[in-house]
RNA sequence: GCCGAUAUGGCUCAAUUGGCAGAGCAGCUGAUUUGUAAUCAGCAGGUUGAGGGUUCGAGUCCCCCUAUCGGCUCCA
């Protein structure tokens, strides 16, 4: 038998051996524990056997399948102490994930206390050293086995598998799993792990089942690789948006107003004014926008038409006649479509959920010929979403809030190119941002099962995600196939972003529309004189400006580029007599446009600086007897060995103007 | 919407079994006039998220509502 190593050696055995006594003597530790191994390819346990002449590669925790099987196993040590804690508890299912895993039990739900007795209870697991074995069983013998160890869920599980599959099980000591596995040999090595937290989670996560409890943990082989995550997760804290947001004076929200309601304070709007501002002039003057302003609110009728009624209601909020003026659309469900009008007469009226309606009626208002097409339509436009209650976070996900859209009316044979400027454009911003790096790229696709959540016919469909296909590919750029995240009138491009938790949002969206024109009636007099149907694309240059300013919050950790920067200098004069210097050198700051301010407290200058680079200002400019004598200023940026000397004071304002003009990611050098 | 945790001054947090709501920072006033991460002193700041209940007495216990956080579900 030869057992190929990871590192490409091999080992050859004579005779064959206990899967364990390889393991044992390839390595200690980790190889040992963890114990999957791969067998022409396909992953296998260890403690399967082995049989003579299979290659076989030993995984350890440097693999993504040896991770996988040490928390895995983790997992099952989970298990165990739960049901040795709490008898009546339902085991439900429990994988590894990213950096760690979880388990769902049917139980009451838990506490920190009672994690940490589930956690003491692990230990005593882990020190018993219990062997972990497999075997596996026909059909009728699991489900026996399951219904006597009364674990209901596990026979849902099992009677769900295919006829013919192996029903493989673990067992360690007084426990046993329905699981593929694979698992490490015993609950020895599994020595640093930490509960992190407990959750409600829906059964097989479908909002209609009962809700589990579930139990977040994470493991590690080192003791100081499980004190560096959960050091990583206190540090990932500071830089949360949320928390870091709220600090900086960014935004705040106030219990009265709402949920999902944040209120931009002046550092923040003035961030989001700055962001607006670009992306307006650069989609006119760059990339051959037209403006338009639309009304926040329409009429029931205009969403029927759309569709977004009956495909989208229940995210709207819908405002009639019956008392409360802003309804939700929750409630509004029921009634029947059509027969919505307000029995006082008034009309049904909604918030609007997004743009592309109005923006049509903009394009219909007048006749269009082949040439006046593409015609790339932009907004700056707040939009209204009734998001559910649990749903709202930070700025991340919010129920108003403001997106630069736009929709692009294009012949057919127009499209590709098209859709392929809008990719561009979108990447553009991501760069600028300096954050092109820190994305994926997704194609949202319809979901063929579930035909009735769309419109159209399932050829367009196939047809327009082959051409989006294709589009990926010609620009070299990877993606995803998602299924099932098509918008109801087509398929989209979906450009996601990680929060510091790593958690994705969707930054950027960019859709293709072969549907909506034939229900607004939308057309172009082509070339031959008749009346033809456009496509239609819809579109973000970035993703909303809330949402924005929370993913650069948190790239920047708060120290963002200086031309986002609310405040890009702050003039310090080392003491009042300084002042009259300092009102001068703000005077010619403003104006050049630049952002500044200045600290005319009668501080030490320590304390000055102390404070500004507390709030992460780009610059400082510290001002006394030398500087003004010298018409200079003494120039500090933000961190360590941020002194950068002094400096004419034209000099200094060229250097930031430039740096300002050019989006600079870095900072001036002396 | 669901499961759980939390809510005390502008901010961060104390307050023992239910027994006088307190500190640091920030703010204000005065002194200090300062050279690259915190000068000193004083003052003011509260219906303990809202409402109801138990109790001689509630920040603390119970109910309900609201918001925030961690998840689930959802996310055109």
């Amino acid at each position: 038998m030869k057992i190929t190593l990871k590192d490409g050696s091999f080992k050859e055995y004579e005779n064959a051996m206990s899967v364990l006594e390889i393991a044992k003597d390839i390595s200690e530790g980790l190889a040992r524990a963890a114990c999957a191994g791969e067998i022409d390819g396909n992953v296998v346990d260890l403690r399967t056997v082995v049989d003579k002449d299979c290659n076989l590669n030993i995984l350890t925790f440097d693999d993504e399948a040896g991770k996988k099987a040490f928390r895995h196993t983790a997992a099952h040590i989970l298990a165990q102490a739960v049901k040795r804690l709490y008898p009546d508890a339902k085991c439900t299912i429990g994988p590894a994930i990213d950096d760690g895993f979880y388990y769902d039990f049917d139980m009451p739900s838990l506490g920190r206390e009672e994690l940490d007795k589930i956690e003491a209870e692990m230990k005593k697991i882990v020190k018993e050293n219990i062997p972990i074995t497999s075997y596996t069983l026909p059909r009728t013998e699991a489900l026996k086995l399951m219904e006597e160890k009364n674990e209901p869920y596990k026979v849902e599980l099992i009677n769900d598998l295919p006829e013919d599959a192996e029903l493989s099980f673990y067992e360690q000591g007084d426990f046993t799993d329905l699981c593929a596995g694979p698992h490490l040999m015993s609950t020895k090595p599994v020595k640093f792990f930490k509960l992190t937290s407990s959750s409600g989670a829906y059964w097989r996560g479908n909002s209609d089942n009962k809700m589990l409890t579930r139990i977040y943990g994470t493991a590690f082989t080192k003791k100081d690789d499980l004190n560096e995550r959960l050091e990583f997760l206190e540090n990932i804290k500071k830089r949360d948006h949320n928390r870091l947001g709220r600090e900086l004076e960014l935004f705040t929200t106030v219990d009265i107003i709402g949920q999902g309601l944040p209120l931009m304070m002046p550092k923040g709007a003035k961030i989001i004014q700055t962001l607006q501002r670009w992306i307006e002039d650069l989609e006119d003057n760059e990339w051959g926008y037209v403006r338009t302003k639309t009304p926040l609110m329409a009429k029931s009728d205009l969403y029927k038409m759309s569709d977004h009624w009956y495909h989208y209601k229940d995210g709207m909020f819908v405002m009639n006649d019956n008392g409360s003026d802003f309804d939700s659309a929750g409630e509004e469900q029921n009634a029947v479509a059509g027969d919505t009008e307000a029995k006082s007469g008034k009309e049904v009226m909604a918030l609007r959920p997004m743009t592309c309606p109005f923006q049509y009626f903009v394009y219909k208002a007048k006749q269009h010929s082949y040439r006046d097409l593409p015609y790339r339509m932009g907004e700056t436009s707040t939009l209204f979403r009734n998001e559910d209650s649990g749903e709202m976070h930070g700025l991340t996900r919010v129920r108003q809030f403001t997106i630069s859209e736009g929709h692009l009316i294009c012949t057919p044979e127009q499209m590709v190119e098209e859709f392929k400027n809008c990719m561009a454009l979108a990447k553009h911003c991501l760069t600028t941002l300096g954050v092109e790096e820190d994305v994926t790229y997704h194609l949202s696709k319809w979901d063929p099962e579930n035909p009735d959540k769309y419109l159209g016919e399932p050829e367009v469909w196939e047809e327009t995600q082959q051409h989006m296909r294709n589009i990926m590919n010609e620009l070299d750029i990877p993606f995803t196939e998602d299924v099932g995240e098509a918008a109801f009138y087509g398929p989209k491009i979906d450009i996601n972003a990680k929060n510091v938790y790593g958690k994705e949002d969707t930054m950027i969206t960019i859709q293709w529309d072969a549907l909506l024109a034939e229900r607004f009636d939308m057309y172009y007099v082509d070339k031959d004189g008749e009346k033809k149907r456009p496509y239609i694309i819809h579109r973000t240059s970035m993703g909303c400006y809330e949402r924005t300013l929370a993913w650069l919050i948190e790239k920047y950790a708060g120290a963002f580029p200086t031309w986002l920067a609310p405040e890009q200098v702050r003039i310090l004069p080392i003491s009042e007599k300084f002042h009259g210097y300092g009102e001068e050198i703000l005077a010619k700051l403003k104006k050049n446009g630049i952002l500044a301010t200045m600290d005319d407290r009668s501080e030490k200058i320590g304390y000055k600086i102390r404070e500004a680079r507390l709030q992460k200002l780009p610059y400082m400019l510290v001002v006394g007897a030398n500087e003004e004598e010298s018409k200079t200023v003494s120039v500090r940026k933000r961190g360590e060995d941020g002194d950068l000397g002094s400096m004419e004071l034209d000099t200094f304002i060229n250097k930031i103007c430039e740096e300002i003009r050019t989006r600079s990611l870095t900072q001036i050098e002396n």
